[in-house]
DNA sequence: GCGTGTGAACACCTTCACAGCT
DNA sequence: AGCTGTGAAGGTGTTCACACGC
């Protein structure tokens, strides 16, 4: 059984590797594979077994020595790892290209993130229907999440605007952040704010093209 | 100047970090600020000043000592190590709602990412026009290759036929790939490639958010 | 005097190697 | 005998602290 843990102690790297392991346990499960070893886990994914193991030591014992993992058992205990033993509310804040791209992503809902709300300051697209129920001006923001929870908050807004949007959604009780604007954001504390920066990705990838030049 | 430099000696951990640093040197320049100090950058973009002029110093000495850095030198200076002393050309497979999207994204061309093409499976989108020429089929994709360079490929296909997609663009010739898809693709080891998972990004989010269930 | 550039110290993460349980 | 769980070793990245040059 998963013990109770500080996450803070968990090292921050280990947990988008926990994403990695549940989905590939998922997919396993589909397939009817009922156990599995850290060994074989490791080779579909391209890991080191120790690591693995490491990683799920941080939550609890999960196997069994000499035996292995129950797959059904272990992706159960990974996604109560990841907070997934619940749904969480998603709202979209920008409805550009981006942001409608993301109202309709499937690779949401698989996990019970539920994007229920979809906000944008321009006149041109409040009130369109994207996915989501209509787009609705970042003004009621503050009312939508006073009459229900909102838990996560995806900006998809210019850069321009991004630190206000956030600033408004903190103040509306948003307390996670995934921010595809290319600006670093200050945040409280107790707010969780993840970067997702495409141009940076892109300029990762030529610094690698352009390595034989030296 | 830029010394000549291994690449595979710089701390991968280090490369987004230089892109942070080129855009917020491109802000200051825009503010018409000529010099800074690795203190002051890093105030700026919250980081220690020690990890900054680390970061540099694999590619050289940029700075003056007892004065700092001139913003406009060190732009360039970074441009340059992260290949953007020439522009790139970006095709993207896939062309659903994600793919779109990314067609028309204006951030990439501000650091002189082309993109020259797009590409589907689909009858519904093929010859349609999003931005970047019409819809091509993935059957024409060597061909095209063959007739222009092309240095990456964004894959937001399915997750089911990214894999044979990513081969067929490596096949082609594409040497660095940009995988949307929430699947690990193995390619060979002359081809840079770089995985965003949005759905692990939010389970980043939900595991911090759970945190206080403990 | 001041801020860079960098060896050395430190902290963090990964991997090894084996004790312990089945 | 086999595979997990984990302390200890090893490696990588970060921060300190100071010598060096303006």
């Amino acid at each position: 059984m998963a013990r109770n843990v500080d996450k803070s102690s968990v090292p921050a790297v280990t947990v988008p590797r926990l994403a990695l392991y549940l989905r590939k346990l998922r997919e396993l499960k589909a397939q009817g594979t009922a156990r599995i070893s850290s060994q074989h886990l490791a080779e579909l994914i391209d890991l080191n077994p120790a690591q693995i193991r490491k990683d799920f030591s941080y939550f609890g014992e999960f196997g069994t020595r000499g035996v292995g993992y129950e797959v059904q058992r272990l992706e159960e205990e990974i996604a109560k790892c990841l907070g997934l033993w619940r749904s969480w509310s998603v709202i979209i804040l920008g409805a550009g290209k981006l942001g409608r791209a993301l109202v309709q992503y499937r690779g949401f809902a698989e996990y019970q993130f539920n994007v229920v709300g979809v906000f944008d300051n321009s006149e041109h697209v409040i009130g369109a229907n994207y996915g989501a129920g209509r787009v609705r001006s970042v003004a009621e923001l503050e009312e939508f999440c006073a009459q229900q929870p909102v838990d996560i908050a995806m900006i998809t807004v210019p850069a321009a605007v991004a630190e206000e949007t956030i600033d408004k959604a903190v103040a509306a009780g948003v307390r996670a952040v995934l921010n595809f604007a290319p600006v670093k954001v200050h945040v409280p504390a107790d707010v969780v704010i993840r970067q997702v920066d495409l141009s940076s990705e892109l300029m990762f990838l030529s610094f690698y093209l352009d390595r034989e030049r030296e």
